[in-house]
DNA sequence: CGACTCTTTGAATTTTGTCAAACTGAGTGG
DNA sequence: CCACTCAGTTTGACAAAATTCAAAGAGTCG
């Protein structure tokens, strides 16, 4: 466990700005937001269904999930989470958590408390706008995967959930091109999907063989990316990342 | 379409202080907020996906939902609307529309500008923190959409369905006893569930068999609320209910 | 190398969807 | 007041999608 420092906040700082310009008022406030530090291994739950925590996390570095259990042992992953993200930015104004935060590689993240969120929020009026619009995404992200859920086939809802991933990645830089880590494994993506990890495997192969996507370990590579929107459905309409639109 | 009044905004006062007690100001701040009522027929759309809608609406009376189109025709329904509720919080700050509401029912509501919104927020910080707080409770109940559609049975995925109904309706009295309206047909029963019409009916009639409930037009009624909530893998906690939490 | 977890494959079973048609009940207009 | 319409519900037979169970490969890390 360390102390705060710029370079942390950095990941936060630059998510926001894909969205918003900020102020050198705004920027300084998030540079001075006490935060703690921490390492964690992969497998690791951050926070329990039922748990009041007494702190936020910010994802620094590595991956995580929001997932929970049902009565008969199964799981549902609702959203995934990457650098800058907050995934239980809920708590702040919800004192009971709904859901469980598990890591899903070795992460870097940084704990703040809500005194200190709520008297950013304070400080900086428009801070506080940015921060409930990105709960609204969430918002928006879970109707999405409602519908994928609910409304697709096992194939399709396979290329969605990918092409979002390759469009959130991008968004902050972790691409490489078409290609990007993709660092659930099949298991995982089956408990997001709704579906059993047999019946992901089989469709990740289905894909694979119709020459969508190239996936290799970890790695993952669009390359059609035009056909994957296709069978995706998808249209990142949803995912309410222009920036133009966020600066009203 | 009429002007405000002070019976119309009732509905939303007595929502907000089942969670919150109102101070006399806040009460009076929302008693002077202008609202364009207005009446309509069921099916039909408020806003549509795509919209950059120039005001909110509040649920007076009757029944709505959210819901969004696949590219292949499908239907997935997101949430119910009950007195009391708004819809379309979200575009305070999302400027696109990125769900359709649509009327399950005729219905009277009322129509709210973002400025006025804002305009109350800026004057009664506890009211945003109120409106805030319900965007993140609609959240947690799309979280609980998601796995009830990705991990329960349809059989289950029903009776989850109605439980989180009931107790949503009781909240706001608009029941009798373990009784009241479900005011959606099993088509969009189903397609709040990712099933097919014709499976929905099959399930409501296996729930009925069972006489956990009884169903007659659109009146409800819960028989056996044990067994319903076991079969449906029902806790509450993601509704958020409890008014101690909120007074924090 | 050995102990893992993760991925892949096959065969049988279950759940759910599809298609088609009949039934029901609440208006509507003659 | 009675046919008629229309949306909603119900039923049956068949097809498709996804699960289950079981086991074999592959990859990684100490």
């Amino acid at each position: 466990m360390a102390d705060s420092s710029f370079h942390d906040i950095a990941v936060l700082i630059t998510k926001l700005e894909s969205t918003l310009r900020l102020t050198d008022a705004e920027r300084h406030a998030l540079e001075r937001l006490p935060m703690q530090v921490q390492a964690l291994r992969a497998d690791q739950d951050i926070v329990r269904v039922g748990d009041q925590p007494s702190r936020s996390c910010l994802v620094l570095s590595g991956y995580t999930a929001t997932y929970k259990m049902t009565g008969e042992g199964k799981r549902q992953i609702h959203a995934w989470h990457i650098a800058g993200d907050i995934p239980d930015l809920q708590s702040l104004h919800l004192k009971v958590m709904d859901n469980s935060i598990i890591t899903l590689t070795p992460c870097r993240v940084g704990f703040i408390t809500p005194e200190h969120l709520r008297e950013l929020c304070r400080a900086q009026p428009r801070l506080m706008e940015v921060f409930w619009r990105q709960t609204l995404i969430d918002g928006a992200v879970y109707r999405e995967w409602v519908t994928n859920v609910g409304q697709r086939e096992a194939y399709n809802r396979m290329a969605h959930l990918l092409c979002e991933w390759m469009t959130r990645v991008r968004a902050v830089g972790l691409n490489e091109g078409d290609a990007c880590e993709l660092p659930m494994t099949q298991s995982e993506l089956a408990d997001a999907l709704g579906i059993t990890t047999v019946h992901a495997n089989r469709v990740l192969q289905k894909i694979r063989g119709d020459g969508l996507i190239a996936l290799t370990g970890s790695r993952l590579e669009i390359l059609d990316w035009e056909q994957m929107k296709q069978a995706g459905d998808f249209d990142p309409l949803y995912l309410h990342q222009n920036p133009a639109e966020a600066a009203a």
